[in-house]
RNA sequence: GGCGAUGUAGCUCAGUUGGUUAGAGCGGGCGUUUCAUACGCGCUAGGUCCGUGGUUCGAAUCCACGCAUCGCCA
């Protein structure tokens, strides 16, 4: 590696009004793929994430909650530094918008910009969009004033406000641009990009007065400071903040220092920026703006990449198909994850993420690709055969099909170098499986397992070490996608760790013989272990609710005016930062008050069939649970019965599942209770369980029926 | 509407500066092995390469027009 200036890498800061979902880790793992990269070639890397606390939308989803902003960010933010863990990014520096460090950086830089000129004081009238914080042109309005973005009435907005003179930067940007060609990937983007700055820049408004959450603008305290610019300024933050961009001395408090400096930035260090595609002119134009003119080099690169559809569905909450990551993680181990995000994806352009794939892709390239390879080699003869120790290759014993795989593992090293290095992961994953199913074909060809008698111990050896040699090779190639099945299969191995250090560069391009003959192999269990049908069948759940969406959502689609479906996929309802999932409305259907009248006290007697026949029973699936804020009691369910949005139903049932317990699970549901309200929360039905004084057990049908599948 | 991109086997996609019978992986089908995680290996898919017209000795590959999908246009 020749060019080991040290690299910062971030993902974009989560805007906290969300939950984390796929899409945030899939920019995790994009980042740390980079990351991981960039320090096993042995260069100094580090990477930072974090949360975008402020701004209008969190303040009111906080009061919605009955809490103050400052409480309901701290309890939003563990969340997304627990993803992180949870999908084995690693981070330095966990930054947060309302960190004292990064408020003092956003004041600073104001200041920087106002001593600099770029900062007046006008007024501005337009419309507001509250959920997507962002001011929308008349164009832009839906009928009724709705903002297109989350279909939320806009507010008519007069206020005074603070301005950055953008269009003073058009030239420089454009300058910057030329001279920069890598600068935004991938390339369409940058064209989009330069275009956009072509057609004319106007002055940004970056101040509210319309709301208090969020950094207050020196020497003008009714003005905070517009959530973009002070979010964009976590970067600065996380590298020490503005003092360490200055040639002056550092003084930040050192009790919020990280071990991430300014050395990572430009001049003297690299920075990188994975975002999605939907901030990309944030970060691609304001920002270096705002460098410019505060006088620091503006990032070195800006990735974005595309957003993610589940199973082929927009991802929201209202259509139910929100997607954790957390559970996957938990089922299939949080490599199998990262391994499926990044190869069913190429960077930069949209993708789906299919429960169907990634179990597919789990099966066959996974277990029975790369876990079965290493396992039929280690398992049954260099454990059994050959006293469990890595042999020595014995080159008289050479043959063709040994050359071959010599030259496959170079040329495969090679084409994953090349895709990690344009960013194309998912090119760099197809490169290594192409060797290890080169290595199985090897495998096949020689079969060793014939060569047990004692004068075949050496060839046996030199076959085998010629698989080990690639199994390790491949435990290096894979590590900054799967770190930690690399770091499993090379303790299989008896190898180190892979420890980054800086200036060594692990890539094993032509390290071929590097494998230690006399290793320890010890192996515990498989690599990939195949999944049983157990793990399977809580994935057709999942399938079965895209089905029954899909199903559902055509009829009314079909009815309602056009222009309904495809175009709203665009905004702001997805991925990367600011999701806006759509209010979860209750819907009344299904519930109508038709079985309405209670009838209490024909509880305990007989009743007829008829009686029996108005409830109305049905299978549902949970597709997401969480706990109600202030009530140890009720959990807070939404339930796919078959209808095209699914229900809430308020379940009193926290004490005995935790929320992600019930997540995808099949139970029973009574349809058409007169829905009620519960801690100010509509309920829409009934989830049956049967309790036993300490235990309680909710009740689930034993066929896989799908939703809205009647009970009788 | 303006600018840009994409459209190749059931699915996901490769196809270099135009050149003999258009490729890979997965799925499906057939066969085979038994070292291995019911795993591996081999064979097999008869696809209007979106459509039409054009350039050319010859085009999925170049040009024009059209259709479809998608992206950007504060």
């Amino acid at each position: 590696m020749q060019d080991l200036k040290p690299l910062l890498v971030t993902t974009p800061i989560f805007y906290v009004n969300d939950r984390p979902h796929i899409g945030h880790a899939y920019a995790a793992t994009i980042a740390d793929v980079c990351r991981r990269y960039a320090q096993l070639r042995g260069r100094p890397a580090c990477m930072v994430t974090g949360t975008d606390e402020h701004g209008q939308k969190v303040a009111e989803r906080a009061k919605s909650e009955g809490l103050l902003p400052q409480e309901f960010v701290d309890r939003m933010a563990p969340r997304f530094r627990d993803m992180a863990a949870t999908l084995g990014v690693g981070f330095d520096h966990f930054i947060r918008t309302t960190d004292a460090r990064h408020r003092e950086t956003v004041a600073r830089l104001w200041q920087r910009l106002v001593n600099q000129g770029d900062i007046y004081l006008g007024s501005y009238e337009g419309w507001y969009s509250v959920s997507e914080e962002t001011f929308l042109t008349e164009k832009e309005l839906l009928e009724g004033n709705l903002c297109p973005y989350s279909k939320q009435p806009a507010r008519r907005v007069s206020e005074p406000s603070y301005f950055f003179r953008l269009s003073a930067y058009q030239d420089r940007l454009l300058d910057f641009y030329r001279t920069h060609p890598d600068f935004i990937l991938p390339k369409g983007r940058y064209t989009e990009m330069v275009r956009f700055v072509e057609g004319g820049l106007r002055d940004l408004s970056v101040s509210r007065t319309s709301f208090r959450w969020g950094i207050g603008v020196p020497g003008a305290p009714e003005h905070v400071i517009y959530v973009w610019l002070d979010a964009l300024v976590n970067y600065l933050s996380a590298i020490g903040g503005l003092t360490l961009c200055d040639k002056h001395k550092a003084n930040t408090a050192a009790s919020e220092a990280s071990p991430v400096t300014s050395a990572f930035w430009p001049p003297t260090g690299e920075s990188l920026h994975v975002v999605g595609k939907d901030i990309l002119r944030f970060h691609a134009i304001y920002w270096p703006a705002f460098l410019m003119s505060a006088g620091i080099e503006p990032p070195t690169r800006i990735l974005a990449h595309g957003w993610l559809t589940v199973d082929g569905e927009k991802m929201s909450k209202s259509r139910g198909n929100f997607v954790p990551p957390e559970p996957l993680a938990q089922l299939l181990g949080e490599d199998a994850l990262r391994y499926c995000l990044l190869r069913d994806i190429a960077l930069g352009s949209d993708g789906d993420f299919s429960h169907e794939r990634l179990l597919d892709r789990y099966q066959s390239e996974l277990a029975s690709g790369l876990g079965n390879l290493a396992s039929r080699i280690l398992v049954s003869l260099v454990q059994k055969v050959l006293g469990g120790a890595v042999p020595a290759p014995a080159p008289t014993l050479d043959t063709d099909a040994e050359k071959a795989l010599r030259a496959a593992a170079a040329r495969c090293a090679r084409a994953a170098r090349t895709a990690y290095e344009e960013y194309t992961f998912h090119r760099a994953i197809e490169a290594i499986w192409e060797l290890v199913a080169e290595t199985n074909r090897y495998v096949d060809k020689r079969a060793p397992w014939t060569l047990k008698a004692p004068e075949e111990r050496a060839e046996l050896g030199h076959i085998c070490y010629h698989v080990l040699e690639v199994l390790r090779i491949v435990s290096v190639l894979v590590s900054p996608v799967m770190p930690r099945k690399a770091g499993e299969l090379r303790e299989m191995m008896g190898l180190p760790p892979l420890t980054p250090t800086p200036r060594l560069d692990f890539w094993p391009e032509d390290s071929w013989g590097g494998l230690q003959a006399g290793l320890k192999v010890n192996v515990k269990h498989g690599l990939f272990p195949r999944l049983e049908t157990a793990v399977i069948s809580q994935f057709r759940p999942d399938n079965a609710i895209a089905a029954a969406i899909s199903q559902n959502a055509a009829a009314p689609a079909a009815a309602a005016p056009k222009g309904e479906k495809p175009m709203n996929a665009n905004a702001a309802d997805t991925l990367a930062q600011r999701t806006t999932a759509k209010p979860a409305v209750s819907t009344q259907q299904g519930a109508s008050g038709s079985a309405a009248k209670d009838t209490e006290e024909a509880m305990s007697a007989l009743i007829d069939f008829d009686d029996f026949a108005k409830v109305d029973l049905r299978v549902g699936r949970v597709i997401s649970a969480e706990a109600l804020p202030k009530s140890d009691k009720l959990l807070r369910l939404k339930v796919d019965i078959g209808e095209t949005e699914p229900r809430q139903i308020i379940a009193g049932i926290r004490a005995f599942y935790a929320p992600e317990a019930l997540v995808g699970q099949a139970l029973l549901v009574v349809a058409n209770l007169k829905p009620r309200k519960m801690m100010g929360e509509i309920s829409q039905g009934m989830v049956l369980a049967v309790k036993d004084g300490t235990r309680l057990g909710v009740l689930n049908p034993t066929i896989d029926a799908p939703p809205g599948t009647r009970a009788s």
